[in-house]
DNA sequence: AAACTCAGCAACCGCACAGTC
DNA sequence: TGACTGTGCGGTTGCTGAGTT
């Protein structure tokens, strides 16, 4: 059947909003409120979309709404209501004052995706990827003392840590209906506390210089066992093997474990400031195409 | 200095759902 | 009860500015 048009779409306008245009919502909707967005843009005077005016309005405009970046308070606890609630930005942006859905799901796609990915944290799952029976290759030698090889056996052993830790498990008191969240559990853990303590300042900046230098080794992930499902959570982060490995570290033995060091520590002190992920470069571009639509 | 790349962000689009008649 | 409408939501696109080559 089909619906009509929210509005009449001849001589609407669209792209960007100008001042002047915002101006005009602005004083209309401080003397007549929003009652009917259809109708508002013709009684405003705007030629906009009704949904072009709520758009601009509720991500912009609106009074309340909190400028500047996030806090990593913040950014803590959209990962958190990330974990229980999914791709719902609403729903999370209710939890997060002044930040609107859209402003969350820009920070979630450009920044959060990426870092919990760094972490082999699966940010549509937010479990470890590829922890069991997983293998990671390695297109450069040097990558051994490079973040990519850091990132892996930095997530490994605090997977273990978590694992082992089971008494620390169960006092997050997670729902039992409720999927662990392990980029929670790495946050709440000591390693993660660590982290939380570290000043963002400048000062700290120099770090990531020599991190992100380490880092233009390609990685190429596999699997020890074939995907058998075609569910996205599963199948779609089904790592490939790949030719031209310089070496290979096999972490289905648990016993790997125990010979790290503070690597987890170290992980997450050299992340770099700034969201800078040019270090995993290769990583991404062989994990995107396995990613989940 | 120009060309290129990329991240961040604003905005659009289509679908889903709830409310109304 | 079903058609219609308005609104909200999530995915996606495209622009822009900063950084890099």
């Amino acid at each position: 059947m089909g619906r009509a048009p929210c509005c009449d779409r001849r001589n609407l306008k669209k792209g960007p909003w100008t001042p002047d245009e915002d101006e005009i919502l602005i004083n209309f909707i401080a003397k007549n409120g929003h009652g009917n967005w259809r109708y508002l843009p013709k009684l405003a005077g705007l030629r906009r979309c009704g949904k072009s005016c709520r758009l601009r309005w509720a991500n912009y405009l609106r009074p309340d709404i909190k400028r500047g970046p996030f806090t990593p308070d913040e950014e803590q606890l959209v990962i958190q209501l990330h974990g229980m609630l999914g791709n719902r930005w609403a729903a999370i942006a209710a939890q997060l004052p002044g930040r609107t859905d859209n402003e969350i799901k820009n920070l979630w796609n450009s920044c959060l995706k990426k870092r919990l990915l760094c972490m082999g944290i699966g940010p549509s799952t937010h479990k470890p990827l590829f922890f069991q029976g997983t293998k990671i290759r390695a297109s450069s030698a040097s990558v051994t003392t490079g973040h990519v090889a850091q990132c892996e056996s930095a997530r490994l052993e605090a997977g273990a840590r978590l694992s082992k830790d089971s008494s620390f498990v169960s006092s997050l008191q997670i729902p039992q209906r409720m999927e662990p969240d392990y980029f929670l559990l790495m946050w709440n853990s000591e390693v993660g506390e660590s982290f939380r303590k570290l000043p963002r300042g400048a000062g700290n900046e120099t770090v990531t210089d020599s991190t992100i230098s380490q880092a233009s080794s390609s990685v190429k992930i596999e699997s020890n066992s074939p995907a058998t499902g075609t569910g996205p959570a599963t199948s779609a982060w089904a790592p490939r093997w790949s030719d031209g490995p310089k070496f290979e570290t096999d972490y289905s033995s648990s016993s790997e474990f125990e010979s790290s060091s503070d690597t987890a520590l170290q992980m997450l002190l050299e992340f770099p400031i700034n969201n800078d992920m040019s270090f995993l470069e290769g990583t991404i571009m062989d994990i995107a195409p396995l990613l989940p639509s």
